[in-house]
DNA sequence: GTTAGGG
DNA sequence: CCCTAAC
C-alpha cells in the first residue's frame, strides 16, 4: 500500500517517494479512544497506600522497641472489621491511659520543639542520603527516620515524621476545627467512639505517611534555588546557550550511570525519562498490587513507591517553589461515624490565621473546637434525622520541604508556614467520598446521596483536596531535590553557581523557566478513593487502633489493586507533559545530517550518533522532529511557524526523505556508516 | 527497546 | 510531544 505520507517533492531527481514500509496504520489500532473513560489512577492515594505499607514495614523491621507492640508485622493484612473492632477495644483502653498523649496526638505535636526536630532530621537524613545510593537503600533509611522519631517520641527529638504529623494535626486543627472538636468532644464525652482520636494519637506513623515534611540534608544547596529566582535566571540562560550538546538534565540523571562529566547540580532528580518511569510505574503497580495483596513484597512496593515519587519529582522539576505540594487528593480522611455532632459544620474551613509553628496552638484549637461543638449540638438539637458525623481530622496534603541543613530553625517554620499558607491560600475544597467514590452533585441531599444514619457512614470519608488551580506560578513547586539520588556523589557540584561545564555538551543541565501548571496535576476529581485508603494501610495491620478512624472496607489490598488496575493512569496527576524545546537550527542541522547518512527508520542510531549527548531528545523526538520537518519543508514558507529553518536545510530534508523513501535505509550499505563514523563525524555533541 | 503513525 | 501498536 502506498502511504498517504508520500510526497512527490520531485527533489534531486526522485519521484515521490513510496513509502517501502506496509503502512502501520493498516495494523489494527484499537479504538482506544475511551481512554477518558479509563479509571484515572489516583497516583497520590496509591502513593499513600504505599507508603503506608513501607512505613509500617519499615517499623515493624527496623524497629522492635516501637512503642509497645502497637506496630506488628502483619501488616498487609487488610484491617477488617473484626481487628478493627479489637483495635477499638485496645484503643479505648489505651485513650484512657494515655488519655494525655492523645490529646497531645491532637495539637500538641505542634509544640513539639522544632529545634530538635530539625536537627535531628537534617542528621538522620544526612545519614540516609549518605548511606544510600540507592533508592532502594533510601527508602530503607527513611523509614527508619520514621522510626526513630517514633521511638523518641517522648523526648525532645520528633523526626520529621513527627513533625509532619504535627503539622497536618495542626492544620487539621485549622482547617476543620469544627469538625475536630467534634471529635474532642467525643472523646470525652463518648470515649467508645473516638476510636479515631486515639489512632491518631497512637501511631504517628502512619500520618505520616499522608502527610510528610522531608527535610532533606541535601538541600543546602538546593534551597537556595528553590527559593532563590536569581538561579534560575542563570540556569535560563544557560538555556538559551545551550545547543545540541546540552544534556537535560532530567533525563539524565536517571541513569546516573552516563557520563560523570555531567554536571548537574540541582537535579538529582532522576529522570532518564519519564517515560520510561512512568512505564515503569505503571507496570510495577499493576504487578505489585496483586502481591501486596498477599502482603508480602514490600520490597516491590517500596521501589514501586519510590518511583512514583521519582515521577513526582520528575513532573515538578521545573517548578520553582520553595515548597513542594504535592498529594493532591488528599489523604484525607475521615472518619464518620455518628455521635452527637451533626456534619453540617464540615466544610467550614478554618480560619487561615492561625498558626502553626505556635506552640500555643493547641490550646487554641482546644478552645475553638469547644467552642464549636457546642455551636454544633445545638443545632443538632433542633433538628430530626440527621446524620451525625464525627470528623477526627483532615489530613493535609503532603507536603515535601527541603530545607538546608544551615537554614535556620525559623527559616524551616518559614518555610513550612509558606507550604501550608499556599495550600490553604489556593483554597482547599472539601470532597466526600461514599464507598469509595466521589460524590460530587453537591445539591444532592444526603439521603439522594445514601448518606444516612442507617447507611455505611463507614464507608463515608471527607477530603480535603488542595485546589491548585489558582496556584500562582510562584507558588507552584519550585524544583525538587533530589529526593532520590542516584548516586550520593552524583552531584558533585553542590554548589548552585556550576551548573554547567565548559564544554558545550554534556553539561550543564539546564532547567528550562518553565512553569508547569500544576493544574493538570492536581485534577483531582478523578480520584476517588475510600476514605481511609492511606491511614488504614497503617494501621490495619501494625497497630492496634487501626480501627480508628475509617473504618472501612477491606482496604489496602484492595485499594491497591485497584490503583493499579487502571488501564491508564494517565498524566492524571503527575506526569506532566514535558516541556517544549524546540529544535534549534543546529539541532535540526545535525538531524538532517543524520539522517541523510543513516536514512530515516534508524532512529535510534540517528540519536546515538548525532544526539547522543543531547539527552532530552529521543529517538522519538528525533523521528517526530523529522515528520515534522518533511512536512515543514512541504509548506510553504507562509504557513510555517516558530524558528525558521532555513530553507537549505527544509531542502536537504526533502532531499533526504525522498531519497531514503526510495532506499530502505536499512538496505543500504554503503549508505549506513556506522554509528561509530557518524559521531566522530557530526556529533551534535562536539559543538 | 524500537519504529511507525496517529493525535 | 504523547500514546500506541506492532515488532
Amino acid at each position: 500500500m502506498v502511504s498517504k505520507k508520500r510526497l512527490d517533492y520531485g527533489f534531486n531527481g526522485y519521484r515521490a517517494p513510496i513509502i517501502p514500509r506496509a503502512p502501520r496504520s493498516i495494523r489494527r489500532r484499537s479504538p482506544h479512544k475511551n481512554s477518558i473513560e479509563d479509571s484515572k489512577l489516583c497516583a497520590f492515594e496509591l502513593l499513600a497506600a504505599v507508603a503506608g505499607k513501607l512505613l509500617q514495614e519499615s517499623e515493624s523491621s527496623a524497629s522492635s522497641s516501637v512503642a509497645n507492640g502497637k506496630f506488628q508485622p502483619g501488616i498487609c493484612q487488610g484491617g477488617n472489621k473484626k481487628e478493627q473492632s479489637l483495635d477499638d477495644k485496645a484503643l479505648k483502653s489505651e485513650s484512657f491511659d494515655h488519655g494525655s498523649c492523645a490529646e497531645s496526638a491532637f495539637i500538641p505535636e505542634i509544640s513539639v520543639p522544632e529545634q530538635n526536630q530539625l536537627e535531628n532530621n537534617s542528621a538522620l537524613e544526612q545519614t540516609s542520603v549518605r548511606a544510600t545510593s540507592d533508592i532502594r537503600k533510601k527508602v530503607d533509611c527513611d523509614i527508619k527516620l520514621g522510626t526513630s522519631e517514633v521511638k523518641n517520641a517522648d523526648g525532645n527529638t520528633i523526626s520529621k515524621v513527627e513533625g509532619s504529623i504535627c503539622f497536618g494535626d495542626s492544620l487539621n486543627c485549622k482547617v476543620e476545627g469544627g469538625a475536630e472538636m467534634h471529635a474532642k468532644d467525643d472523646n470525652n464525652q463518648i470515649i467508645d467512639s473516638s476510636l479515631a482520636d486515639t489512632s491518631t494519637v497512637k501511631d504517628p506513623i502512619e500520618e505520616d505517611v499522608n502527610t510528610n515534611l522531608l527535610i532533606k540534608s541535601e538541600g543546602s544547596v538546593q534551597l537556595p534555588l528553590y527559593r532563590d529566582p536569581i538561579p534560575d535566571a542563570l540556569l535560563q540562560k544557560h538555556w538559551n546557550n545551550v545547543k545540541l550538546g546540552i544534556r537535560d538534565d532530567d533525563e539524565n540523571s536517571f541513569g546516573c550511570n552516563k557520563s560523570s562529566t555531567r554536571v548537574r547540580p540541582f537535579r538529582p532528580q532522576p529522570r532518564i525519562g519519564h517515560r520510561r518511569i512512568r512505564k515503569m510505574l505503571t507496570s510495577k503497580y499493576r504487578k505489585v498490587a496483586p502481591k501486596l495483596k498477599g502482603c508480602g513484597l514490600y520490597s516491590e512496593g517500596i521501589r514501586s513507591f519510590y518511583q512514583y515519587r521519582k515521577r513526582i519529582y520528575t513532573q515538578e522539576r521545573f517548578q520553582q517553589a520553595p515548597i513542594k505540594k504535592r498529594k493532591l487528593s488528599d489523604h484525607t480522611f475521615a472518619v464518620a461515624y455518628h455521635q452527637d455532632t451533626s456534619s453540617d459544620s464540615i466544610s467550614n474551613l478554618p480560619e487561615k490565621g492561625t498558626k502553626i509553628d505556635n506552640e500555643s496552638s493547641s490550646a487554641n484549637i482546644l478552645q475553638r473546637a469547644s467552642g464549636t461543638s457546642a455551636t454544633v449540638r445545638g443545632h443538632q438539637k433542633a433538628k430530626d434525622s440527621h446524620v451525625k458525623f464525627s470528623i477526627k481530622s483532615f489530613r493535609v496534603p503532603e507536603l515535601y520541604i527541603e530545607v538546608p541543613e544551615t537554614a535556620s530553625v525559623g527559616s524551616l517554620k518559614r518555610t513550612v508556614m509558606e507550604a501550608v499558607t499556599a495550600i490553604l491560600g489556593n483554597g482547599i475544597r472539601v470532597g466526600v467520598v461514599l464507598q469509595g467514590k466521589k460524590v460530587r452533585d453537591d445539591n444532592r441531599t444526603l439521603q439522594q446521596a445514601g448518606i444516612s444514619q442507617s447507611s455505611n457512614l463507614d464507608t463515608l470519608g471527607f477530603t480535603l483536596e488542595p485546589s491548585f488551580s489558582h496556584v500562582s506560578p510562584s507558588m507552584a513547586p519550585k524544583k525538587l531535590p533530589s529526593a532520590l539520588p542516584c548516586d550520593a556523589d552524583q552531584e558533585l557540584p553542590r554548589s548552585p553557581a556550576t551548573p554547567m561545564t565548559d564544554s558545550g555538551i554534556g553539561n550543564g543541565a539546564v532547567d528550562p523557566p518553565v512553569v508547569n501548571k500544576f493544574d493538570d496535576v492536581m485534577d483531582n476529581d478523578n480520584l476517588n478513593f475510600s476514605p481511609q485508603t492511606p491511614k488504614n494501610e497503617p494501621n490495619d495491620a501494625s497497630i492496634p487502633d487501626s480501627k480508628a478512624l475509617v473504618p472501612v472496607p477491606p482496604m489496602n489490598a484492595e485499594a491497591l489493586a485497584i490503583v493499579p488496575v487502571n488501564p491508564k493512569p494517565k498524566r492524571t496527576e503527575i506526569s506532566q507533559r514535558r516541556t517544549r524545546r524546540p529544535f534549534s537550527v543546529a539541532e535540526v542541522e545535525a538531524l538532517v545530517a543524520a539522517v541523510e547518512k543513516l536514512g530515516t527508520g534508524r532512529w535510534r542510531d540517528v540519536k546515538l550518533g548525532a544526539f547522543e549527548n543531547a539527552d532530552h531528545r529521543t529517538y522519538v523526538d528525533l523521528k517526530d522532529k523529522w515528520k515534522t520537518l518533511v512536512h515543514t519543508a512541504s509548506i510553504s514558507p507562509q504557513q510555517r511557524r516558530g524558528e525558521p529553518v532555513p530553507q537549505e536545510l527544509l531542502d536537504r530534508v526533502l532531499s533526504a526523505h525522498s531519497y531514503w523513501s526510495q532506499h530502505q535505509s536499512k538496505q543500504q550499505g554503503k549508505h549506513t556508516p556506522s554509528v561509530e563514523s557518524l559521531r566522530s563525524e557530526e556529533s551534535v555533541g562536539v559543538a
